[in-house]
DNA sequence: TATGAATGAGGCTTCATTCAT
DNA sequence: AATGAATGAAGCCTCATTCAT
């Protein structure tokens, strides 16, 4: 019995170790990514960085765009709970708490996050992780639902303008994605201040849309008088 | 003379021929790039594509990458032509006119945008052309003071939130440039209604910043109480 | 004693545990091999297909190759058993048998002797497994003797030419080599009469070589006046 | 337009070096594989015995399988003139003419011909050059039309046994490739007398089927007097 | 001047074998 | 005794760039 349950332990013991050393060689690809251009990371350098012998990575995955594809869904993992959170908290009353969460949850690593970003581009054109890819489109398609049921909500609360309901998410979508890319873009980060502008955006983020803002293709210069 | 002025045309007519070729060069490259996934398109076959010899392709470019930015270049320049528009009507009165501009200068040819973001991505780490993308950054800021006088106004006036300038154009940036990314992405773009959407984005573009517009909560600043 | 018995019952049990697995391995190679492309098999897919753990096969062949030479070895085993028979019934009078025997028992399941003249084709050249190597040769040629001596009574009985006796049964083992790979040349296995056309090889093995049967032209050895 | 027929004159030699490269390259493989065992020949290997980079190896064929089919297209192209010749003289009245020809083409070069069984052996379970293999099966059939015509002459003659004409010129492949094999399989080519053999052999070749040799399943020792 | 054949560094992946548990 | 994770040598192939013609 002793033996028994030892010997389970054991098996336990190892496969534990076993996920610690993929979530070492996740860590290492991460970590190379950030500090070099992507194009110039190979599974050599992973393995090395992560303390194993190359061939040891493929045993954790089956090609290399498996270990960018599941650093990817990691992250998109994360966001996604956080989203869901802040859909409950808008349900629950608080308008802006999804839209919030969103950008919070994005520009929480910034640095990560652009990195997803690109990782992403890499993977959408390769042949291998066409599945694990259409897994990441679920993912992120999983709160739809409930974003459209919110949105739609605050359409007619009179919060938001009336237009699909989708519109808004996917508005708030590219003002973070594009948030993301100002930080690191060359031409605009030898500010300093990104910090507040950060934080500026997330403003916008969280009220465009609302009603009153504007009006579509009209001369552009009452909107003011019509706000007020 | 006759002789001389036939030998200075036919030199002019060589330059033009050049020039000519160098264009088709950039045009094949595009050609490509926009049809097949970026790495997967190599210097062969874009002499191909171009109708000249492989060799040729490097008598006017010293290395691929230098084909690459010279097409981000190119691009670049139409949208600073575009926006420099927007900005002198801007002046003129239409005060949304400059982020119109930017707005619609980017989303004519989205896919051309789009594959620029791209190009540029695997360009910024490169060791060759930093000199030709520091030009590109300089190109982007180029307008940054025309820019923040145009915001300075209209915060003056009232009409944009009283945040540093440079808050409002990148911000409109950002959102532009996730726009593109939107159209492309293939989680959201099995939708049919891009056109419609990149208009409803394009008008949150043109008024966001604009003053009264959003509430912030209380953790954040004391702007709130100036909207007010 | 009860102790002592047990005990070496035990270790006989162990054993012949040991040999079943043994047993395994080699079948379950054989199966993978006759399933696919040989140099698909990995040692791997062995010990999976085996039931047992890779590391496993190592506790009972030292190398990949070793597997491969004992399924040759095996089946040669078989081989000589039948034609060691067919060499008996002939000297007892049935001058075809022991020609007969051999066609049959390596047509018996073409498929594997096929399998094993390909195995043989990869080893021969390997390092390891050399001694094995050389006790298949061996094996091979334990029959010469008993054939020799058949073949040579026929010839002086004057049912077979008069030529070497080796020519005799290395010609017979060369049309029965061919047949073999006649079964699985895809060239030539779009037909599907290959039942009769094996039957019509082994007649004519059996009969090769027979006294009287050809004529050689004048550019030949002396046979003719001979077999006249 | 001297300038024209010189440059057409380049062109021409250019093209002419080209084709002498792919030579060298089918050479040094051809030697490779002929020193050693197929498996440990690279494509390094191959290249470096060429002379040349590895990397022009590709200019000329898309894969390293590639090579080997091209290897074995044109023996068998070599091999097929010959046999077509045989079977022309075979038409004119040598009724022995087609297979011997096609034995004198196989065993003009056994340890290429043995070669080429390997190549083959390795192809057909590859994925690329699938169509050259169909290519290759082609041109073995291409002469099997000749080949029937011929046999079913013979056999209306009654020089040949009255059996399906492929049964007679596949039993004559069958001997042939088993004469190769034969020749190199270690377990007997510790013999000296190899070329005796293969007249030996050669000569079954060129007779078996032969009508009154054999009698299908009867008691088969009376086939001696029949045979008379 | 235009060409494209040649180059070779470098990437990804496989798998027989080892060895600690 | 059985296991299977770890290893790393070795193979195939790509492609930006060069250079002789």
């Amino acid at each position: 019995m002793q033996a028994n349950s030892s010997s389970a332990d054991r098996i336990r013991e190892k496969k534990k170790l076993f996920l610690a050393r993929e979530q070492r060689i996740i860590d290492a690809a991460i970590e190379l990514f950030l500090e070099e251009s992507i194009d110039r990371i190979t599974v050599s350098k992973i393995a090395v960085r992560a303390g194993i012998g190359k061939g040891t990575v493929y045993k954790h995955f089956l090609t290399k765009n498996e270990i960018l594809i599941r650093i990817i869904l990691d992250y998109e993992q994360n966001i996604t709970t956080k989203l869901t959170d802040g859909i409950q908290r808008a349900e629950a009353g608080d308008s802006g708490a999804a839209a919030k969460s969103y950008f919070q949850a994005r520009l929480e690593n910034p640095k990560l996050d652009r990195l997803i970003q690109q990782l992403e581009d890499r993977l959408v054109e390769s042949d291998d992780v066409v599945s694990q890819v259409e897994e990441l489109h679920q993912l992120r398609r999983s709160n739809e639902d409930a974003l459209a049921g919110l949105t739609g909500k605050l359409i007619d609360r009179g919060v938001l303008e009336d237009v699909p309901p989708h519109f808004h998410y996917l508005a708030c979508w590219a003002l973070a994605q594009g948030a993301i890319e100002l930080c690191f873009n060359k031409t605009w980060n030898y500010r300093t201040d990104t910090t507040e502008l950060m934080e500026f955006i997330t403003n916008i983020g969280v009220t465009m849309g609302n009603k009153g803002q504007y009006h579509l293709d009209e001369t552009s210069t009452n909107k003011k008088s019509k706000s007020k």
